[in-house]
DNA sequence: GTCTATATGGCGATAGAC
DNA sequence: GTCTATCGCCATATAGAC
């Protein structure tokens, strides 16, 4: 599904990107992102060199959407409740679009953490400001007392976890396929009064 | 790191076991498991013929472990404030000290979905009881009316995911190995806390 | 059952024509 | 820049001696 108009280079990253995303480094091959890609084998290391430089291309392209949509969404000047709901619900509507891209870091990440440390060190993603804000927000004197980091590794882990765990979920709930897309769309309506319960002073 | 007085296959399984958390399927070699398990790599197809036979053995048993535990902490006659207090603090604990399960288990799926779903349906997984048991719970009067499937989703959530994604929460959060650890132990007080606060009626 | 040696195939990478 | 053909390696798998 590769558009015409794209530079050879714009495909090639384009199918590296499905297929990495789909098999991880060891289990992609050249062959099956040149067939995607529409050109011929040669052409990829005419391009790139090497596998791993197309991996890490496009590796780094994948924290760098993430991490921009979590940017994106989160740093706005808007009371705590409000900005959780946009938050999960574009988060969420990112990852749906995006269901490949949590799975694939945090598979790499598992199976090559030193390798892949490097490259989330030469990433320009720096947290700190996303952390501010969340600081900012939890000040509210309405909440509970709450280490912030903790409630950021629970927004993330709530949001993330249903996308990357999708088909053993859904094998283990019974789910068709149309069922769990609307159990995702319900979620991302109840997830965030689930936490502001969780934070809110009784 | 393989006693002396297990026998081949076992050392095989344990090593096979190792080198898949650790690899995934794709990334393993089967010289790799042969020298962890101190045989010969013939031996490895001696007993088990080929890879693909040695990695379903690994796999079942990974989802029989995590399935395992699951069942024996979820499945006690006790209130269900107790009871994930419990759940939370034995299910941690058992991530900690087999922190490649999880991992190995999301980046299967999510590279093959197929085959690994194949491997779900043939395994003696059926978790109807532990849902029973969780719905009970969920019946409590001074709860929230809540999606008892939903609340098992973020409790898995809660937990798995500070484990499988820790290489990268750690260098975000810039903690130390120790840090890290420590940052654990808290949470393993701090989860049922911040789960209860969500589910109980205000 | 366990070993050494080897077959077989696949994949990343390159050479070289156009 | 793009192609066809091919190299060279490495991984799974097997043959066959002990």
């Amino acid at each position: 599904m590769v558009k015409k108009t794209l530079s050879t280079e714009e495909k090639i990253l384009e199918a590296a990107k499905t297929i990495f995303h789909r098999k991880g480094f060891e289990g992609a091959r050249m062959q099956e992102i040149a067939d995607e890609a529409r050109i011929n084998k040669a052409l990829l290391h005419y391009y790139f060199r090497t596998k791993e430089n197309l991996f890490d291309d496009v590796f780094k392209a994948a924290l760098r959407d993430i991490f921009t949509k979590l940017f994106t969404t989160v740093d706005a000047n808007v009371p705590m409740e409000e900005k959780l709901k946009n938050l999960i619900n574009e988060y969420i509507g990112f990852l749906q679009k995006n269901s490949y891209i949590p799975g694939f870091i945090l598979a790499e990440i598992n199976q090559n953490p030193g390798k892949i440390i490097e490259i989330f060190k030469s990433a320009p993603v720096s947290p700190s400001m996303l952390f501010e804000r969340l600081r900012e927000s939890v000040q509210d004197e309405s909440l509970e007392k709450t280490d912030f980091r903790e409630l950021f590794i629970n927004i993330l882990a709530l949001c993330i976890f249903p996308i990357i765990a999708r088909p053993m979920l859904q094998h283990i709930l019974e789910f068709s396929d149309k069922e769990y897309d609307l159990f995702i769309e319900k979620r991302k309506k109840e997830l965030p009064v689930f936490i502001m319960n969780a934070i809110r002073k009784k």
